[in-house]
DNA sequence: CTACAAGCTCAACTTAACTTGAGGTCAAGC
DNA sequence: GCTTGACCTCAAGTTAAGTTGAGCTTGTAG
């Protein structure tokens, strides 16, 4: 057989590992992209993969699929992305990759100074002072301190 | 007027920054304590305000309720915690944010040396790489205190 | 050419972590 | 002694990120 050319979702699922339902679920939220056969089955070009690897690793960190989305605005939707686009991409993720380790660590050493110290003066205490801790836009949780 | 010994959950709620009915909500999963007056209302120690605090700090970082409330399982029920009590927690903590550190960095590192490489081989690059990359379980960092 | 695996759509269910609302009680100031 | 704001309970709603299922269509291997 020639090299495929482009995968099925059931092809996409397996190669990366995430459900069909959840390729339904990322197209359906504008994350990826498909075009449909003339039987209106989804055909995926290859870089779908890349985008799906990405969009798990940045969940893993905590990134919500509307951030990615965001960030995958910046990618061209005419061609497939080359070198440059990713490279710009990740350079975003990177940095904020950065900014969530140094939060991290703040975090650590903040616990580590406050909370062994057994201090009870919560007041004054880093942990409680919102300015300088994680920002809003946290690592994990969903909805974080956004009113 | 003498100090305050007892918080209402408004007080508690005015202090720690997060909403009456989310500190309810924390007690019916277990997270805090308090005990009741004659009129039934809540009364809060002091130390409910660490508590609130430190929840809300691991959840920035992505550890979800249920864990935390693992973790309090350290804490004594009878007495109010004290500094070796909190020391002990924080530490399992900080290993744990370790870890998380040490895990954002690979994935960094990872997606400068893999994304902005532009390759196209999916299948060998690090993002890929399920074993070693942040533990597969599921979307968010869910997990960081294992078992 | 037919069986049946793989696809499709759409609606409903799931879990976490809360919030909102209804309907009723408590307590502090005037 | 009453009014007003803080509390109470309990049920239902919300959002994110999917999953599950029903009912129907496609496509491919034998």
């Amino acid at each position: 057989m020639a090299p495929v050319r482009e995968l099925t979702v059931g092809q996409v699922a397996m190669r990366s590992g995430v459900a069909v339902s959840a390729l339904h679920f990322y197209e359906a939220r504008g994350l990826i992209r498909s075009h449909r056969t003339s039987g209106n089955q989804r055909r995926y070009s290859r870089d779908v993969l890349r985008r799906v690897a990405i969009i798990r690793v940045a969940q893993e960190v905590g990134i919500s699929l509307a951030e990615i989305a965001r960030a995958f605005q910046s990618l061209p939707e005419e061609r497939t992305p080359n070198r440059e686009d990713w490279n710009l991409l990740s350079t975003a993720w990177r940095d904020a990759l950065d900014h969530k380790i140094s939060q991290l660590k703040k975090l650590r050493d903040g616990l580590t100074d406050c909370i062994g110290c057994g201090c009870m003066s919560i007041d004054k205490c880093p942990l409680r002072n919102k300015e300088d801790r994680l920002a809003r836009e946290g690592t994990g949780a969903r909805r974080l301190l956004v009113p």
